[in-house]
DNA sequence: TGTACATCAGTGAACGCGCGTTCACTGATGTAC
DNA sequence: TGTACATCAGTGAACGCGCGTTCACTGATGTAC
């Protein structure tokens, strides 16, 4: 997303242009390295810009979590069955590593944002219908915590060698095979 | 860990002392807050002195993270059965929150040193250990994908309502039940 | 079609602040003799 | 037991830097008439 020279004064896009350069920036050096400084310098606009659309660094993280939220739902929504839920959740982190490192960074945001709620609540929506009918509670959370927790290994580098050069969802794959749909 | 006023003019243990409040201030606001000046400031002591010990951030957060897995490989070392070992993990997680978080953030990291990479493969070592004789690796990867999963979610209070008051790792209990040992 | 005006996006200079780093120093400790 | 000396931990003043924030501004856009 560098951006081309701008030859009006006006910018056309910088929300998206400052969102997109943030997720650049975060998947290079995580989320604690980004100044909105920098953004603005990444963007090709002054840099009191930012500033202008997202007030703070916590504003524009937590507009970058809700966002992901909403995508995470959206990739769930379509999911037919528990496992390919959870393919598609491992799918979402590793398409979209900087949304997925700042949805589970709450000391980054503002856990009060209405729209950041909204999307937490309609990806929670979407992680409980995926489980059959009549399943315990219990079983939905080992059913995200498997996923979650391979597609956090995943993204910090973890399973490299076990996965090889295969997509993770497809590996994850032959995880979802060790749960079982009743407690033993 | 706030310091009794020192009457000596060296400290006695600074690097003890600094690592205990990075511990608490990483606990309170995420690694990505940590300054090495606020850091002596809650030691009691000069503002250069955390780098003598550490020489910057990076060799804290690395330091942090090495004598993290060292405690995981020690919290696994003593564990019975592979549902026992998640059990610590679990624990371990939840009794070390700052560790973990450190551990599983390489972006924060010096990847090479020597020290990090020892104590990350004793406690590899120790996971390993844990799988029944001629489980695959795939098992040994679902069950570290369930611990792992399920802890980061508890640290980020993203399963708060489900598990109520219990410590995590007793939750955790009944999620270790829906691991089959053999894939399905 | 033309003009006036409100609104909004982005500018750029200025500020104060906390940070990491450097450096000559000082106080304490341990060891050699 | 005493003294000299090396080593090491911690000090404190100074520096330059990037940051967020403020503010008066300017250029572009849209709408009313």
């Amino acid at each position: 997303m560098t951006s081309r020279k701008r030859t009006t004064y006006h910018h056309g896009d910088l929300r998206q242009a400052v969102l997109a350069a943030a997720l650049d920036a975060i998947a290079a050096d995580g989320p604690g390295a980004l100044s909105l400084r920098d953004l603005a310098r990444r963007a090709g606009v002054s840099h009191a810009a930012p500033a202008h659309h997202f007030g703070d660094r916590a504003g524009l993280l937590t507009a970058i979590a809700a966002q992901g939220f909403d995508l995470l739902a959206d990739a769930l929504a379509a999911g037919t069955s528990l496992a390919d839920r959870g393919r598609r959740y491992v799918g979402f982190a590793a398409g979209h590593p900087a949304h997925f490192q700042v949805m589970f960074a709450p000391a980054l945001l503002r856990d009060d944002d209405p729209a950041l709620a909204a999307a937490r609540e309609r990806a929670a929506a979407a992680l409980r219908a995926g489980l059959p009918d009549g399943a315990s509670r219990a079983t939905g959370i080992a059913a995200w915590s498997l996923a979650h927790g391979f597609a956090t290994l995943y993204l910090t580098h973890n399973v490299d060698e076990a996965v090889g050069g295969l997509p993770p969802e497809e590996y994850f794959d032959a995880l979802a095979g060790f749960l079982s749909d009743r407690e033993r």
